[in-house]
DNA sequence: CATAAATGATACCTTTGGGTATTATTTAGA
DNA sequence: TCTAAATAATACCCAAAGGTATCATTTATG
């Protein structure tokens, strides 16, 4: 499935948080074990910041702790910060305004489908990621970028 | 959900046209019915004729044409003809290279969800579309765009 | 056979998401 | 108190998707 880059981003790193959940981390320790591009990187930990799901510490030995409890932290909610509104109630073809005085095919069948991803991004907490890694967090992507700073 | 804009497209202009599956439809036809951007349905119908999901006539009363049976063709067959190649095997994080000596606690649950996807749009074809019809094929979007062909 | 009405091909423009560069601010600690 | 190491803010750049413009080709029909 496909979320945005961003999104994925997001998920990796509140991921990789949970795994020391006290822990401060500075964008350069995150950058060396997710290698997202670094400047990139930089711009949504202060997004995640803003939205509350991170703290951020500045000044010298500063950085960046998860905000609350593991267990109040569901993947829909991280995904909700990064402007992937997807899984809403949508019509499967786009329409906005079908008068459906007799459902299609697919009406209830996405809407069973989208159900089902919404219980299962509601229902996964960063307690859960955690419990269950570890999983692998670097990914390779074959991309070389630099870091400079 | 979210497809990307094309791939909804796609699905609008092969559910229409599964309606009067025989029929030649001009393009002109469709955009009267579809209101997708004239000049942008013009190149998506020529794309999806050179993948085979339409039979395409040239010439003064020329236009296009389901080429298959309507039993024969899926939701994911036209999904699949736009680039969106989503719900393949992949890591709910986005990883190309987790070792997950232990899976962690989204790769099940994420292959569960992508099953379902599947399963709902392999199994889904324009003739059950056709046969749960009508739905609304006016789109709003209050998008005003010019036609000028 | 000329014309009109359709599709085909190709190049270009625009918007947006992803990524970079620069400068400013904060703060621990020598 | 100066410096280094961190985050904050802002503006810019690049590539891809969506959308437009132009011209060429096909063909029914008068
Ligand atoms: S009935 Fe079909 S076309 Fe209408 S809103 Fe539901 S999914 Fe969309
Ligand atoms: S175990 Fe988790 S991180 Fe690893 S491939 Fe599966 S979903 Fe991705």
């Amino acid at each position: 499935m496909n979320f945005s880059r961003t999104t994925e981003y997001a998920l990796r790193i509140m991921s990789f948080m949970a795994m020391n959940e006290q822990k401060l981390y500075s964008a350069n320790e995150i950058y060396a074990n997710l290698k997202i591009p670094f400047r990139y990187l930089r711009k949504l930990l202060t997004t995640l910041s803003k939205s509350g799901l991170l703290i951020s510490v500045q000044g010298k030995s500063g950085g960046y702790r998860i905000s609350k409890d593991l267990s109040e932290i569901s993947l829909l909610d991280i995904i909700q910060q990064t402007g992937d509104n997807k899984f809403k109630n949508e019509c499967f073809f786009g329409f906005h305004d079908c008068a459906f005085v007799k459902k299609c095919a697919m009406h209830d069948k996405w809407a069973a489908v989208r159900e089902n991803i919404n219980q299962v991004l509601t229902t996964t907490t960063l307690e859960e990621i955690k419990e269950t890694g570890p999983h692998s967090f670097i990914s390779n992507n074959n991309s070389v970028f630099t870091k400079n700073d």
